[in-house]
DNA sequence: GTCTATATCAAGATAGAC
DNA sequence: GTCTATCTTGATATAGAC
């Protein structure tokens, strides 16, 4: 499942055979299919992974004594891999856009992962006293979210890091 | 080829067979290959063509008198799409995160269309008398991938529109 | 539970008549 | 140039031995 997760980053959803996660994975081709019938349960469970992390991410977030001090270091967070999201884009962004085309009822689980960031965030910004809490936590997860797809396109990791450092501004304006 | 930058956007490359386009075109299958010997050529030909609309639409801006209300007028162009956003993602962005990450040179052709609004906005913001054009040029057109990106995750046209008017302020702030 | 071999099928690509 | 029939490949999924 690990590897299904990277691979999907790295190469998308539907450019990743189930082969080249068994190899990845130096787990048996068939065996995969005992875990995961097909090859949706797989990307339900990584992506069921990915809201498990984000979870455990905002938890230790809400630690942090200030909630410009929270919503600054979310932000951190993708600077800190700015060299993968410059690379292959960010793993929640780049899978919920391979995904949202579909018909199916996958395309609306692939988006949990950022509903609850938003949600969160918007808690944040409330307690910080945004007259529009919601719309500021649009603003900053499209933020996030679209200067990784532009350093992504621009293989530019500088590009993202200068976007964050101004969201991050942005924020501490209204501490 | 129309049908296949319709198809591509709504679906995906990757989702989208050349069947799929055949039958949308009423073009016989084996006629596309008459015109286009692979699949990559065809998407290759429709990200060239998304390049000549945005050098067309760049080209139109250009006839209004200010800068600001320039900037204001490109931002619009996605909102005027808000619906076909929320449902499927903006054509240029979605398009440029599935081919960003292959290996062959198709990822960097893909990523032209939105250089070239990148490149445009930069010089719209330097004329505006920016101090760091490039910057703002990102954060621009960042935060439209960005909130195109969640409007189609949480299929929500308004939250498009409430970001476009968000930075359409922005930029009438430095006028 | 693990793993190899294979069935099945869809999709890219081609052959060749017209 | 147009179109149908088909080849070929590769990927999902399964069968069945161990």
């Amino acid at each position: 499942m690990a590897s299904a997760a990277e691979l999907f980053h790295h190469k998308g959803f539907g450019a990743t055979a189930l082969a080249d996660i068994a190899e990845h994975s130096k787990v048996p081709l068939g065996n995969i299919y005992y875990y995961y019938r097909t090859k949706d349960d797989l990307v339900r469970a990584v992506v069921d992974a990915q809201a498990s992390q984000v979870a455990v991410m905002l938890a230790g977030l809400d630690e942090m004594s200030r909630p410009a001090e929270r919503l600054a270091a979310l932000a951190a967070r993708w600077d800190l891999m700015r060299d993968v999201v410059a690379r292959h884009g960010c793993p929640f962004g780049s899978l919920v856009s391979e995904l949202d085309r579909r018909a199916d009822g996958l395309d609306r689980e692939a988006a949990v992962p950022l509903t609850l960031i938003l949600r969160w965030a918007t808690g944040q910004f409330r307690e910080l006293g945004h007259a529009d809490p919601e719309q500021a936590a649009a603003t900053l997860l499209a933020g996030i979210q679209g200067s990784s797809l532009l350093a992504n396109a621009l293989r530019d990791p500088d590009l993202l890091t200068d976007q964050i450092r101004h969201l991050q501004a942005w924020i501490g304006s209204m501490a």
